[in-house]
DNA sequence: GCGTTTAGATTACTACCATCATCTAAAGCG
DNA sequence: CGCTTTAGATGATGGTAGTAATCTAAACGC
């Protein structure tokens, strides 16, 4: 039934995006074709045209929204970790937000569905496959910067800055707590990523186990 | 040209694994076709199914390549440096095999050209999206295993051992030692995984040099 | 040497893909 | 209300995929 309303079409637009996101964190980004994005979100592909300009825009639409919700994520969970600072007072936070987003990271959870869970790491071997320039590759890196700044607001072990300054990357703190943000998310990439693709589920368990041992060790 | 001796058919048949091997490393498992990997080789795609079963099973066999290649270079990289201790026999070795791994691993050299890297790096993607019990999942968690293997032998910090005994995967060393392997090879997986993925130069130099420090700290 | 075997080329078949043209009927707007 | 716009369905097109049958000539076994 052709004609639906502006608003019905909107919405229908970001339920094929939505869907994406979940199938291309599934399935990879070049193993979604248009008509099953389309079918995903109860439509024919006849009409796809009328809303992305060619595939890949609906797979860079479908990146930008997979980081931007887990981004939120993060966001929540810092804001929860600070209430919590701010309405207790006492000594250290109970639970700082680094510690439930290791917890939530590496939780048997976020390794069986794939689908909502981190883009950097079921998309990283996609982006980085893709030729240099490539509209995916630039928003794989916007997302990452944009976890990565998630990451640094959430680690509350640095100097008592509520991190809400620092979004633009360069000003506001030193060096030494993006770089170590980057290496511990590699640690995470890198464990949630072996944990998916080990078939031996006691394999699967001890990368996990290992990575958030890790993790915690250093402080 | 039909009708080869049968050397030369062995041949081409590793000469098909061995491109493959290096081609789903660069495009992906699955982005690699039938008529690709035997163009690759230099022939055509008729001949195939009289080397391989199916396709699935010439994935199979060059994910092993790809990922027996990767284990002698460690084996051939831990026999140098513990020869090199043999031979100096003062005090702790100049340059540790783990030490030389990890410079290697997170180089520019190793990021910019997967086709001849990590397999666990470039396809725990694919792995991971398998299905369980499908043979790329069995066999990329055996090759994980078996490069967990090659790292603790490389690894030198740990207690005296020559690490040759310890490649049954339980007995001879404690579980320390393992986990440790496990998180450090999740770090160096999502290192490269994320540098590769990088659109930013700087960022991506970024993420390998944080790598670096982080696996250089711990001790 | 000759008959059998077989590596590889050619060709074909089915299926699916991305993209586009066309059609429809309802939404939007005057 | 009537005209125009347009979301979406249907269908076509050109391309490529995996797999398989057929063909060929050279290697192999006797």
């Amino acid at each position: 039934m052709p004609r639906v309303s502006r608003a019905e079409a909107q919405q229908h637009r970001q339920q094929v995006i939505d869907h994406t996101a979940r199938l291309i964190r599934e399935k990879g980004a070049d193993q979604v074709s248009v008509p099953e994005a389309m079918a995903a979100a109860g439509l024919t592909h006849g009409g796809f045209y009328r809303h992305f300009s060619s595939k890949d825009d609906l797979i860079v639409q479908a990146l930008r929204a997979a980081f931007t919700e887990r981004r939120e994520a993060m966001d929540r969970l810092a804001d929860e970790a600070s209430a919590h600072r701010s309405s207790d007072g006492s000594g250290p936070e109970v639970r700082s937000g680094r510690a439930e987003f290791l917890t939530r990271y590496l939780s048997d959870l976020h390794r069986d569905h794939p689908g909502a869970g981190c883009a950097a790491a079921t998309l990283a071997a996609d982006a980085a496959r893709a030729e240099p320039g490539a509209p995916i590759r630039t928003a794989f890196t916007a997302g990452l910067s944009d976890l990565v700044d998630g990451y640094r607001r959430l680690d509350a072990r640095a100097a008592g800055t509520d991190g809400t300054g620092a979004t633009d990357g360069t000003a506001g703190t030193d060096e030494g707590d993006r770089g170590t943000a980057l290496a511990e998310l590699s640690t995470l990439v890198g464990a949630i990523l072996l944990a998916r693709a080990s078939e031996d589920p006691e394999l699967s368990r001890e990368v996990l186990a290992a990575a958030r041992r890790h993790l915690d060790a250093p402080a």
